[in-house]
Order: C-alpha cells, then sequence, then structure tokens
DNA sequence: GGTAGGATGGGCT
DNA sequence: GCCCATCCTACCC
C-alpha cells in the first residue's frame, strides 16, 4: 500500500485568526476534531487544555510578560513553545484578542497522515495511539521545535485546518493533567472515548479514534 | 495490565 | 536553588 496516502489526504480550509480571538477555554473546545498539520504530518486534535492566564495561577502568563511569554499576550493565532523538564518541547497555540493572554495547551493527536515520517521520529512508540499520546509526544512526532516559538499558525508550514469532514464531537471535560494550583478547574477538554487522548479518560470505546473518510494509515 | 524513579535544563523566586 | 502543563525504562503483578 502507499503509505499513508498523506500526498492525497484533503484537510479543510486553515483556521482563520478569528477563530482564536475568543476567550481561551472556547478555543480549547473548538480545537477538537481540528486537523494538526506540520508538512507531511498532520494529526486530527482529540486533546485540549486551557490556560486563561488571568486569573489562573497555572499559566505562564499569571505574573506577566517575560521573554518567554512575551508571545502570550500578543496576536492570537501563533505559537508559544516550551521547554519543560528540560528535554520536552510543549506545543500552545495563542488565544484571546491582542494584548490579552491565553493559551491552549495541544496534549493529544490521533495520527492521520506522514505517519512514516511520525514512527521515524518516534521509534519509542509501538503503537499507533502511542505516537502522539502527550503534549512531548507530539511535539517530537510532528517535528515541533523551539525555533517555531512566535510561529503564525494561520499560514506557513505549521497550521491547523478544518477535518476533511467535520462531523458532530462528543466532548468531555475535565481538570487538567499535573497542575497543583487551580486544580479543580475544568479547563481540559477531550473526545470522549478516544483512544488517542492521554492520561485520564473515563471511558474508552472500543471503536476508538475519529471516523475518517479516508483511510487514517497504515493498519497496524 | 500497572507504577516508581531517574533524566534534564530554562525560567523565575 | 527549586520548580515544573513529561517520557521512558525497569520491574512488578
Amino acid at each position: 500500500m502507499s503509505e499513508d496516502g498523506s500526498a492525497m489526504l484533503r484537510f479543510g480550509c486553515v483556521l482563520k485568526r478569528t477563530f482564536y480571538e475568543r476567550p481561551t477555554a472556547e478555543v480549547a473546545r473548538a480545537l477538537l476534531g481540528k486537523v494538526l498539520v506540520h508538512g507531511p504530518a498532520a494529526g486530527i486534535i482529540v486533546e485540549t487544555e486551557a490556560y486563561p492566564g488571568r486569573d489562573d495561577l497555572a499559566s505562564h502568563s499569571a505574573r506577566g510578560i517575560t521573554a518567554r511569554t512575551r508571545v502570550i499576550f500578543g496576536e492570537p493565532g501563533h505559537a508559544y513553545v516550551y521547554l519543560i523538564y528540560g528535554m520536552y518541547q510543549c506545543l500552545n497555540l495563542v488565544a484571546e484578542p491582542a494584548g490579552m493572554p491565553g493559551c491552549v495547551l495541544i496534549r493529544a493527536l490521533q495520527p492521520v497522515a506522514g505517519i512514516e515520517l511520525m514512527r521515524e521520529r518516534r521509534p519509542a512508540a509501538g503503537k499507533l495511539e502511542d505516537i502522539a499520546r502527550g503534549p512531548g509526544r507530539l511535539t517530537m512526532a510532528m517535528g515541533i521545535i523551539r525555533t517555531h516559538y512566535g510561529a503564525d499558525v494561520t499560514r506557513g508550514s505549521l497550521v491547523v485546518r478544518e477535518p476533511a469532514e467535520p462531523r458532530s464531537l462528543e466532548i468531555e471535560v475535565t481538570p487538567r493533567v499535573g497542575i497543583r494550583i487551580c486544580a479543580e478547574r475544568p479547563l481540559r477538554f477531550i473526545l470522549r472515548g478516544n483512544r488517542f487522548v492521554s492520561g485520564p479518560r473515563a471511558h474508552v470505546s472500543s471503536s476508538g479514534g475519529v471516523q475518517l473518510s479516508c483511510n487514517p494509515g497504515t493498519p497496524r
């Protein structure tokens, strides 16, 4: 078979800046089911977390503008990439109107294109669902690095697109992962039953995954 | 199937 | 100096 047929896959339009110019939690919820694309690699966003910035001490932007957090206060629709635990990059997308802080952490993807490339980047991953399950894993799989800090995700090689075939999604809301302060706030959004979601899941359906109109990849 | 523990570096108090 | 929005390996059930 011809790999995952990534060259053949067609996604919808690139999300415009107005998509991101809204309250952070709203953007986090709306990003579920959209497709993160970087070159030949692409994955459906199945898990996000909102970091509203204002009134949320868990947000990096809680203590104001620094060299690192500057982009979070800037124009929406840009990438905020940061290093965590000295080893892993985390990808966030800036929300809220310019001047207001807020970003959405992308925590997990369901790979749909460029899967062979993702496997090369993630040799430790066994099953398909392990390739991009977790914020550090997905940046590795997608080839997202520190230089993507500030990248405009409404144009260029790193973008978010509408799915090929939009469908209604069952969304579940939970507290964020690994947060001690503001720990109880319901700001994590996941696709219910999706087996590509990291961490706590209420239920995992046997079908798993979002159904696609095209072949999602090499069966395993 | 599950989890404990080590690796590792930049940002901020 | 201490804190992380983590991942992987080893090891145990």
